[in-house]
DNA sequence: ACCAGCAATCTACACCGTAGACTGCTCCGG
DNA sequence: CCGGAGCAGTCTACGGTGTAGATTGCTGGT
């Protein structure tokens, strides 16, 4: 397997799935743009399958590295908030981290940074690893919510559900009323939450 | 648009799903598993996404309701465990939930649901709508992660994670060292993340 | 001069979603 | 009894997909 170019058209299949959605990158459009044949491709991966897992390597490539010497919660912050980042610089492929599992180098060291954070906050040994699933899980979930569309769009069109349904059926919407109504301020709703999940991981240290 | 068959399609249709796979559903399988065309589909629905979110539509109606006389906390219990088994029951169609918002009937009466526990088990107006999104987000995260191998599979493969990289590079997986390998009891796991996110929702209630 | 190995190509296959035109059937009003 | 409306389903076709297999041309080493 060649690796000279491999960068370079994973470069390319990024480029094309901002400008044209995922679904656009096909063996064929990727070729196309590189100006090159479409076969010429499975010289560099297996198969769209492993190009698809080269995304995902160089997405977690691009999170950030936290201070070794912060607090260990800031840390965590910093890896949330990098993740959040990736999402919002790459929307199209992002949910490709939820999807292909892969084991590449840089998800282990991400995945072992989380666990040492953890561990420095005080956390008992045998939580780390479930807090760390609880974590990541929560965190991939928002910016993928965020990004694709669950949160946002006509999901959130609020008066356009109680009009759906009557009082009866939807009593708690119609009690929250305009609550629920003024378009979210996703930045501060992120930071909340991984506030109360600070919260958690506390919780944890203390016993 | 017709509507007379379309429970019986998107039944075949989540039957193929099972069988073989979300990719496998294509109109035209799909067609031949009922003896039909494919064109004869596009008489009950207005294409492929529009059966899609029939799908959805399908899952969301068989979440588990409530007892309304039920201890609010509880309630959520149950809507969480209905989503966890409806991934266990049809795992292939599941991430469906996380990929496509649509709001049906049955999505937004799932949704007041919670809104109206969260209310009843104190928590501020103003905070409802924010812990929803956290809960759902959660759920869904979790059981997809849970069915589509992002908790499990190679993934969880923590000997060959440890052989990937020295001490030097993942300190805190060989600090962990065993404890990391057991194969987890994803039941417990759950309980005990809902549990702590109780713990969340009971401190938002006590502001 | 030869040959190995590599990069890239061409052709072909089996599949996909779906637009558009069409057939046969049933039922109902005049 | 006839005509027509409407429905269920079919047929054909277009432009797309991933990729197997065989083939070309080039380049560097012996």
């Amino acid at each position: 397997m060649k690796t000279s170019r491999r960068d370079e058209i994973v470069d390319a299949a990024m480029a094309l799935a901002r400008e044209k959605g995922l679904d656009a990158v096909s063996m064929r459009a990727l070729a196309a743009r590189l100006e090159l044949t479409p076969m010429a491709l499975y010289g560099y991966f297996r198969g769209k399958d492993d190009l698809l897992d080269a995304i995902v390597g160089r997405l977690l490539g691009l999170l950030p590295e936290p201070d070794p010497a912060a607090p260990p919660l800031e840390r965590l912050g910093v890896l949330a908030g990098g993740v959040r980042v990736l999402a919002k610089d790459h929307p199209a492929v992002v949910t490709l981290l939820f999807t292909r599992p892969s084991v590449t180098e840089d998800a282990v060291v991400a995945v072992d940074r989380i666990y040492q954070a953890l561990l420095d906050a005080g956390v008992p040994d045998a939580q780390v690893g479930r807090l760390e699933r609880l974590l990541t899980t929560f965190v991939l979930g928002f910016v993928i919510s965020e990004t694709q569309g669950r949160f946002s769009e006509g999901n959130r069109d609020m008066r356009s559900r109680r009009a759906l349904l009557g009082p009866d059926e939807l009593p708690a919407h119609h009690r929250l009323g305009p609550l629920l109504d003024p378009q979210v301020d996703w930045d501060a709703e992120f930071d909340a939450d991984l506030a109360d999940l600070v919260t958690v991981i506390e919780r944890a240290a203390r016993t």
